[in-house]
RNA sequence: GGGCUCUUAGCUCAGUUGGUUAGAGCGCCACGUUUACACCGUGGAUGUCGGGGGUUCGAAUCCCUCAGGGCCCA
């Protein structure tokens, strides 16, 4: 045989690196794109991979759901499937800035110039090293410069990890959601949705994060409870009377433009249609009524603001009220008094004006003390405050002009589409497809995509200007075949880079892409949409998304949703959905928590195949419970790696008469024919689980056959296999001691692909991944005696437990045994009285398997 | 408040369309160094299937209800 010798005490150590180079330098897993043209789209099983945060550390949980993909494309592989298995990585948007920032110590300042020998002030810098006053301004170019620099490295060793971990992705299928295909594939569709009325800039009430001066988007919101404190305010009726309400943000009053309550309330029925004077300022209002007003909070009345939270903006809109800005993209007070606040009231708005919305508060309870409208003390309460959930300070609300992608928020046809569209797509496990229909039936605006950022993909428009140089018109956009185009640094279609920001001639909109809006379209990305019509066809719409539950709402509902609108179909057919880790507590992991083992490390100690036997044991949707002082799945998944290499090791080591080499025709033995039938089974529960997305199920009935295979069948055979009972039983033990070590390896390659992959290469030349699946038909044997691997094993069980009672070695000898079995057992009497050591072998018929009579003999002196 | 999900051995979890005595691994206890494996082997003990009610010849499984945990959305 060509193939390497059998090592002598065979481990795991260093099989990652060893095969991880192997598979790299044989191109066991590259996408064979002729094979696969020339056979067709249903050849080909298509992989939509989650590309994970550049900028952010790779956690046991992206271990956890990449290797439940990877289970998958290894088992479609291995059942004859092109494989079409991309990795990308997402590094453009707000993390990697705020990554850059701190290890950099460098803030982006558009209005600078670049620098062309800028160097950062230093390098490494962690969370808290660097304050935003002590940052660097650079200019966009350079800041760009930057997050390419460090995005690359990053991606580098999230690479090394994904490689040590054994994901079977084609390495030159890799993307970058900031590269320029990623760029022009966003832009490319983001014109198609803007020609077909699908993109729009709107002037809206937006939600925006003062810290980093961006608007936000609905599914990037997290409520978090916040003390607050509700103050009792009164307003005037033109009778001289009062209305108290209750508000928690006095600073707003200004803002103030109605009060409303609930239609059913009687208390403030009479008010309805009236008007009252706001306190301070004395800007008459309107009261009126809403069934969103809730009579039991506070007073039942409430001051509606522009804007104060979304619910003022529902009122804003549908009551067509007045709009009386007061708060500024930074976070402070405007300087000027929004309109109706004029005369004395505006110099009582003086008083806050450029203040923190901290600060003006506290200055509006001073002044409603003093004039005697505030009552009482502040009442502390806590609450749910709208955050971006990447930020630090609550969203505020202001009107600015943003784009958006319609999203079936305001179409119901689109909506019903869209919902349409889930149950066109398989999800594992099927409830997850509910989290789905829960965010596009909740859905409460179109997609707000633009952010005002500066790593991202530019929104490839720009705007004429007239002859007094304000925006006219609409938007210049440019040809397909110009993207990817940067509006902020290159001149519009037509015109000169000198005429940016003249009379009649152009700006540029500097304004870029939420990540969402380029990751949204990862299948188009890495299938080379519009740029390799061929490929994109051959493996879109893809077979599989893989992804954690916990961005259903972001990333699977937007690739839905551009599919949808770009293709009118579903993106893939099957959305796998992996549960999170939890720790002992039963809490969710999070890194504050300081005890977190990085995935390196995991990999390190325990084993690659390890970590993924972990990965494994859990089915899809279900949350794992992980403990990094005592990773008992880890201990288990090593301890079975390393009982597979011993197990073959053994089997191959026994002499193999010239009939073993016929396989399964020279299996003769009934014990032997039974336990491959037995495998049968195995395999074809195993090939169902896996077919259902159910690795957990599949790995399961092929571990617990393994054991049985290792403790019971090959004890039992093993002095048949070296010979003792002639050379057709001897055949027939090591052909089929040899098959099911075969078929056993290729059910455990996609758990294990090291440990398989080192055993196969003893016995054959290719890899044990791109090997066939196994199926019943090669196993090739009829269970003519079903049952009898199981009733032996009971047998050698009541054997084993005389002597462990007896407290005798296993190797006592046994000079006269009695057993009562069924008949059948006699196939196997030989085999059983070898592993036994026993004499004298009497059975008696009965319908249980139970131990007679036994004499133990002497243990031979040694 | 709404939706989803979970509750089975000390721990982590299986348990299919309801069907004999509810399983596995870990841990624990005892024994054993047998020519693959001490990162080992063999054997053993361990349950009010969250509580209550119902359907049924029969319920861990189906229905109702209560309690608790978790996630998501308000």
């Amino acid at each position: 045989m060509s193939h390497a010798a059998l090592p002598d005490k065979p481990a795991l150590e260093g099989l990652e690196a060893k095969w991880g180079e192997a598979w790299e330098a044989q191109g066991t897993y590259r996408f064979d794109r002729a094979a696969a043209e020339a056979a067709g789209k249903s050849s080909v099983y298509a992989v939509d991979t989650p590309p994970p945060t550049a900028s952010g550390s790779l956690h046991i949980g992206h271990v956890f759901s990449y290797t439940h993909m990877d289970l998958a494309a290894r088992y479609q592989r291995m059942r004859g499937k092109h494989l079409f298995y991309p990795m990308g990585w997402d590094d453009n948007g707000l993390p990697t800035e705020r990554r850059v920032q701190n290890y950099y110590g460098v803030r982006c300042d558009p209005s600078l110039p670049y620098d062309p020998d800028f160097t950062p002030p230093f390098e490494g810098g962690d969370n808290k090293s660097s304050k935003a006053a002590d940052q660097v301004p650079v200019s966009r170019r350079n800041f760009i410069e930057l997050c390419e620099k460090l995005t690359v490295e990053d991606e580098k060793q999230f690479e090394d990890l994904w490689r040590a971990l054994g994901l079977s992705v084609d390495w030159s299928l890799t993307y970058r959601t900031i590269g320029d295909e990623a760029q022009r594939a966003a832009q490319r569709a983001f014109l198609r949705n803007l020609s077909r009325g699908e993109a729009y800039q709107s002037d809206a009430p937006t939600l925006w994060d003062v810290t980093f001066r961006t608007a936000v988007a609905q599914a990037e919101l997290e409520d978090k409870e916040m003390p607050g404190a509700y103050h009792r305010v009164s307003f005037h009726t033109p009778d001289g009377g009062t209305i108290e309400i209750e508000t928690t943000r006095p600073e707003l009053i200004a803002a103030c433009v109605a009060l409303v309550a609930h239609p059913d309330d009687e208390r403030y029925q009479p008010y309805f249609g009236t008007t009252v004077r706001t306190p301070l300022f004395g800007v008459e209002v309107p009261v009126v009524a809403h069934r969103l007003a809730q009579q039991d909070k506070g007073s039942g009345i409430a001051m509606v603001c522009t804007f104060g939270d979304v619910t003022d903006v529902i009122w804003w809109r549908e009551l067509d009220l007045a709009t009386r800005p007061i708060l500024g993209k930074d976070g402070r007070i405007l300087a000027d008094p929004p309109p109706g606040v004029e005369g004395a009231a505006a110099e009582v708005y003086a008083e806050i004006a450029g203040k923190t919305v901290f600060s003006a508060k506290a200055r509006m309870v001073e002044l409603l003390t003093e004039s005697g409208d505030l009552h009482g003390e502040p009442r502390a309460i806590t609450h749910p405050v709208k955050f971006f959930e990447k930020g630090d300070k609550p969203l505020e609300i202001v009107t600015t002009r943003q784009w958006y992608i319609t999203n079936g928020a305001r179409d119901e046809a689109l909506n019903a589409r869209l919902i349409e569209r889930g149950t066109q797509v398989a999800f594992h496990p099927d409830f997850m497809r509910v989290r789905y229909e829960n965010w596009v039936g909740g859905l409460s605006g179109d997609w707000l995509i633009s952010r005002q950022r500066f790593f991202g993909v530019p929104i490839p428009v720009w705007y004429h200007l007239d002859e007094n140089g304000e925006i006219t018109g609409e938007p210049i956009v440019p040809t397909e075949d110009q993207l990817p185009v940067d509006p902020s640094s290159m001149p519009a279609p037509g015109f000169d880079e000198a005429q940016r920001g003249e009379p009649n001639g152009f700006v540029g909109e500097v304004d870029i892409m939420d990540t969402w809006a380029t990751s949204s379209l990862t299948p188009q990305i890495a299938g080379r949409w519009e740029e390799d019509p061929a490929l994109f066809d051959l493996v879109f719409p893809y077979d599989l998304r893989s992804q954690g539950q916990d961005i259903i709402r972001t990333w699977l509902f937007s690739t839905m949703l551009r599919a949808e609108l770009e293709h009118g179909t579903v993106p893939w057919t099957n959305a796998g959905i992996s549960g999170f880790i939890v720790d002992p507590d039963r809490k969710k992991m999070s890194k504050s928590k300081g005890n977190v083992v990085t995935p390196a490390a995991m990999l390190e100690s325990h084993g690659s195949d390890a970590v993924r036997y972990w990965a494994a044991s859990s089915r899809l949707g279900t949350d794992a419970a992980f403990d990094p002082q005592n990773p008992k799945q880890m201990k288990i998944g090593r301890r079975l790696a390393i009982k597979v290499l011993n197990a073959a090791k053994f089997v191959y080591s026994f002499p193999a008469p010239a009939a073993a080499e016929a396989g399964s025709a020279a299996v003769t033995e009934p014990l032997d024919i039974d336990m491959l039938a037995t495998l049968s089974e195995v395999v074809q529960t195993a090939t169902a689980a896996y077919d259902g997305y159910d690795h957990a199920r599949a790995l399961e009935v092929t571990e617990q056959f393994f054991w049985t295979f290792c403790d019971d069948y090959l004890e039992l055979v093993k002095e048949r296999a070296y010979g003792s009972q002639g050379e057709a039983g001897q055949a027939s033990a090591v052909a089929a001691l040899r098959l099911a070590i075969d078929v056993m390896l290729r059910l455990f390659a996609p758990v294990l692909p090291f440990a398989t992959e080192e055993v196969w290469s003893w016995t054959h030349d290719g890899s044990v991944h791109t090997a066939a699946w196994p199926t019943v038909d090669e196993i090739g044997v009829d269970a003519q005696h079903g049952g009898l691997l199981a009733l032996v094993s009971q047998a050698l069980i009541g054997v084993r437990r005389a002597k462990t009672d007896a407290k005798a070695s296993q190797k006592t000898p046994v000079t006269r045994a009695v057993l009562a079995a069924p008949a059948l057992l006699s196939f196997a009497a030989d085999d059983l009285k070898a592993v036994g050591r026993i004499a004298e072998l009497e059975l008696t018929e009965a319908d249980e398997i139970a131990v007679v009579s036994i004499e133990l003999g002497e243990l031979p002196t040694s």
